[in-house]
DNA sequence: CAAAATTCATTCGTATACAAACAGATTTTG
DNA sequence: CAAAATCTGTTTGTATACGAATGAATTTTG
């Protein structure tokens, strides 16, 4: 290897190169598709239905760990979703620290109602992938995000 | 395959089975990589120096669209980093609905003692995978977010 | 058990991110 | 050329995202 190829190397800093940039940019074709295909409710808001859905009631920064929301956005989130209905606050009986949240009769109706179009948004997403390659994608974002 | 099979199937939604959601996890990671090795401007603002260092002086809506930004977000990280003394603004004088944006003298030295942290910091988020499934990431992630 | 550490939810401040609407300037088109 | 279409930058409004600080409640620990 010369010293000018190594400097070269050395030196450069392709923005359109990096992970990040490219994570950023897969992450904004993403949310278009989702909020093209669910005006509804943002892509945020959708995931912590899920996960109520998923797990049933919980608590507020449990719900935000599971969602991978840190307090203060969960907080901002569930607020949201509370105006609207979708989801109902109660004390925790046990830890006077805890709020419980759960899904409303309405949010978990709506959720049901968009389960299938997310369905459709990955599947969309991942459209110009093989099969094979969507499953690495899926395998290789999971290794880099760590547990 | 069963009917039932079938129906268990479409009927499932896990979240963190989801590309949407796997994305954003491995950009919250890189994220935190980014702000710890370089805490003095966001991943954001650095992608504008960067941008601006390799194409040198654009019109502010042609430097978001480099930088994969809207023009009101651009705006916004301009007027920071403007704030800043990173970059200086320009009236375009063949057409004046243009402000040419370019890097400062401290702009481009910033830019310059951070670009060997920005390298490591991509090295950093690759670490989990081997060089060979970094590659295939980058690749994938590309033919995900289109041109 | 009492002090220390941790957890929970909240608040504040800053920084993306983007839709929508706008006015002024430039380009395209009939 | 003049009208229509497009482009540029700005503003407003809403929604994440997260660090840091706070007070109340609970758990851990010496």
């Amino acid at each position: 290897m010369t010293s000018t190829a190594a400097k070269s190397a050395n030196d450069t800093y392709r923005l359109d190169d990096q992970v990040g940039f490219k994570l950023r940019r897969a992450s904004q074709r993403h949310l278009a598709l989702f909020s093209k295909h669910i005006p509804e409710i943002t892509s945020t808001q959708f995931a912590v239905l899920s996960k109520l859905d998923e797990k049933g009631a919980l608590s507020q920064n449990a719900l935000g760990r599971e969602a991978a929301m840190d307090a203060a956005t969960i907080k901002g989130v569930v607020d949201r979703l509370k105006a609207r209905g979708l989801l109902v606050a109660s004390r925790d009986q046990n830890d006077r620290r805890r709020t419980n949240i759960e899904l409303s009769q309405v949010g978990g109706a709506l959720y049901a109602r968009l389960k299938t179009k997310a369905r459709q948004i990955t599947e969309d997403t991942l459209d110009p992938l093989s099969k094979t390659e969507a499953e690495q994608l899926l395998n290789l974002l999971q290794k880099l995000a760590g547990q």
